[in-house]
DNA sequence: CCCTCATGTCATGCC
DNA sequence: AAGGCATGACATGAG
């Protein structure tokens, strides 16, 4: 038994990969783990037990007895992604694998695979063994010979099948005294170095396969990165867009990618604990290298090297379209590591050309993805119906006649805080949608329900709704969200809170059951009829999407007179609602701004009452003054015989060219009145 | 029980 | 003409 072991590894979370095949008396079994953000040389070296005595030259290396126990998830490395200093370098473990004569040096754990498989004389290699495994292993890896393969589900990996222990059995295979042999390739840069190794083999082509492929999956993984950065702040509308626009392509086959989130998702519908018994070296080729900067421990196999603690809900919470969304935290050991880093594209040409995998997984992982979704969805809308119960004519009536209304369109999250706690606090966490409290409260809501009533639509189902349309719909109502925005300061408002919603699937029933029935006490008017009539739509979007896409959408559906009609009232009333809340916004600013206003105005007021008093003083003071400076004058005036002139019978008078004339008072007073006459004249002509 | 406040709804007019 | 917005009026529930 060889091993090919990674001497470096990269932190992470524990994502623990065991895949064990049996085949034809040899067993291979692969051990590996991903790392989220896996470097391109993720895979080199990868851990390669071949059991059974078949030894070959090109796996005689260095063994590194450090190195950590065989299929088991490690603790990360303290030190996250950097290398491990204890690690030889990979000149070194080159030199070891070229001074053996290594033909072909293994830069994948594929590649060591075939390497292996070449050297041991097994025609085809790898691709007839794991050709002939997918075939004769009719039940997936349950058809293998050994205990792990039994544990897993059988009929071609039923997602949701019984729950094994393959980790208990791969460790079983797993003994200190086995020999180690470690096997190291520079990988990305390295690859270059190992070309000329490379084209004596087949592997040369295979190499510019991988290094193609290489690239691809860097876009791809740039782009799942950007995507999942993208879906985690996109309405639910948005992010379904995206999971059809995947499904589409799939469909078109124009994306023959296979990803590591694909993985995931038939990793998670295997039983949880299967998930650390199954490896998932032999389907991942070597990521891109930008972010191959990480050397670990020794010690740390590749166990550590691509782990991340994914169990069964993560795996399908974090699906690719962001429909499942829960909060890592609790459960992740690295949050802020993005799951989808570990998207990886898969060629079925390469490297194992004509592969199938199908025993252990489906040939189309998209298929299996959205298999998966719909099988979730029909889970979680079998859930729905167990727990709302079925429709019921007498709750409908019932529900029409109510007298109270509310329909959950809901401003207060935005708006006030006091209906939020009033209407919509609970059913923003059990089921958003039905209200509006939020965007992302709609949005986690029909994520999980995708309608009125946890009525999800699907085709050939209670509304002809297929995905195209709702997707359409929902994009229609992310962009109707952009542009019909009329509203007043309105804010989104705790839609982080919203994020336990997303936690359905790693919750009990009976937690959700309970749920269901606070939010139906919680649920408005409208969405008690929605929910009653079976209306494929949350009362969001029935209200937020454009009249556009309302229509076409109402168009597209197969709807009753009673649904169309309430879903029109629906809309109305939401619309109105909306205005009315605008509305008052806008008075209630008018108001404080017209007392902001008078509040001004009377400032104003107290300011020029006290100007004008400082006026009045000023003219008093300065009637003062020429007051005692009449006086003074005519103090100092002596008429022709030398005596004072008395003030009281004459008066000064200014004439035009500017002489100071003494006149007698009766003159001025005659000619004042003769002024005045022929001012008011005047005025009187005018 | 009454009042106030917030909110939803309807009717109506306008764009 | 239809849809949406604005707004007054009224109803309702909570505090």
């Amino acid at each position: 038994m060889k091993y090919l072991k990674p001497w470096w590894s990269d932190g992470g979370g524990l994502l623990h990969l065991t895949i064990l095949l049996s085949l034809a008396g040899l067993r291979v079994d692969l051990d590996l783990d991903l790392y989220l953000l896996l470097p391109p040389r993720t895979l080199l070296g990868d851990e390669l037990l071949l059991p059974g005595g078949s030894t070959s030259p090109a796996y005689a290396l260095s063994p590194f007895p450090a190195l950590g126990g065989w299929g088991r998830a490690e603790p990360l490395h303290p030190k996250g992604r950097e290398r491990d200093p204890a690690a030889p370098p990979e000149g070194q473990l080159l030199r070891e694998i070229r001074a053996l004569g290594v033909p072909f040096i293994p830069r994948t754990r594929v590649d060591a695979w075939l390497v292996h498989s070449v050297a041991a004389g097994d025609g085809d290699g790898a691709h007839a063994l794991l050709g002939a495994a997918a075939a004769s292993s009719a039940g997936g890896v349950g058809a293998s010979v050994d205990g792990v393969s039994q544990a897993a589900p059988g009929g071609g990996g039923d997602p949701r099948a019984a729950p094994s222990s393959p980790l208990a059995a791969g460790e079983e295979e797993k003994t200190p005294a086995e020999p180690t042999a470690q096997v190291s390739d520079a990988g990305g840069h390295a690859s270059e170095e190992n070309e000329g190794l490379r084209t004596a083999e087949r592997g040369s082509q295979h190499g510019e396969n991988e290094r193609r492929a290489s690239a691809q999956k860097e876009k791809s993984l740039q782009q799942k990165t950007e995507d999942e950065k993208k879906t985690a702040e996109r309405p639910a509308w948005e992010a379904e867009k995206t999971a059809e626009s995947r499904n589409e392509r799939h469909q078109n086959g124009t994306e023959t990618s296979f990803s590591l989130e694909d993985l995931f998702q038939l990793l998670s519908s295997q039983p949880e604990n299967l998930l650390e018994g199954i490896s998932l070296g032999d389907i991942i080729p070597p990521l891109p290298g930008s972010i191959n900067d990480g050397m670990n421990s020794p010690t740390h196999n590749f166990s550590q090297a691509i782990s991340q603690d994914v169990n069964l809900h993560e795996a399908m919470l974090l699906c690719p379209d962001n429909v499942f969304r829960s909060d890592p935290a609790p459960r992740i050991s690295q949050p802020q590591e993005p799951f989808l880093q570990l998207n990886s594209t898969f060629n079925p040409e390469q490297p194992f050309p004509g592969t199938n995998l199908t025993g252990f997984l489906p040939l189309d992982s998209q298929d299996l993805l959205y298999d998966l979704d719909i099988n979730i969805f029909d889970e979680i809308n079998l859930m729905s119906l167990a727990t709302e119960g079925s429709f019921d004519p007498m709750e409908v009536s019932q529900l029409f006649e109510e007298p109270d209304s509310d329909s959950g369109l809901s401003l207060n999250s935005s708006l006030s805080s006091t209906s939020v706690t009033k209407s919509n606090s609970s059913h923003s966490i059990c089921e958003g949608a039905i209200g509006y409290s939020s965007d992302l409260e709609s949005l986690s809501q029909h994520d999980f329900e995708g309608a009125v009533g946890g009525y999800h639509a699907e085709p050939s189902k209670l509304c002809h709704t297929d995905q195209r349309s709702v997707s359409h719909f929902h994009e229609a109502l992310a962009f109707q969200h952009i542009l019909h925005n009329h509203t007043y300061h309105i804010q989104p408002s705790a839609p982080e809170s919203n994020s336990q919603s997303f936690s359905w699937p790693g919750k009990s029933q009976k937690i959700r059951s309970r749920c269901h029935n606070d939010t139906d006490r919680n649920l408005s008017r409208d969405e008690r009829r929605a929910k009653a009539l079976h209306i494929p739509f949350s009362v969001d979007e029935i209200v937020r999407m454009p009249v556009e896409s309302f229509n076409g959408m109402l168009s597209r559906h197969y709807l009753t007179d009673l649904q169309l009609s309430l879903i029109r009232d629906i809309r109305r009333r939401g619309k109105n609602k909306v205005a009315a809340q605008n509305c008052r916004k806008r008075k209630l600013d008018v108001l404080l701004n017209l007392e902001d206003d008078v509040c001004n105005l009377q400032a104003k007021k107290e300011t020029l009452k006290r100007e004008r008093i400082q006026c009045h003083k000023a003219i008093n003071i300065m009637r003062q003054k020429l007051h005692d400076l009449y006086h003074d004058v005519f103090s100092r005036l002596r008429d022709d015989e030398g005596r004072p002139v008395n003030p009281s019978q004459y008066a000064l008078q200014c004439s035009q060219d500017g002489s100071v004339l003494i006149v007698p008072k009766e003159l001025v007073t005659s000619g004042h009145k003769k002024e005045n006459e022929k001012g008011k004249r005047k005025r009187e002509k005018n």
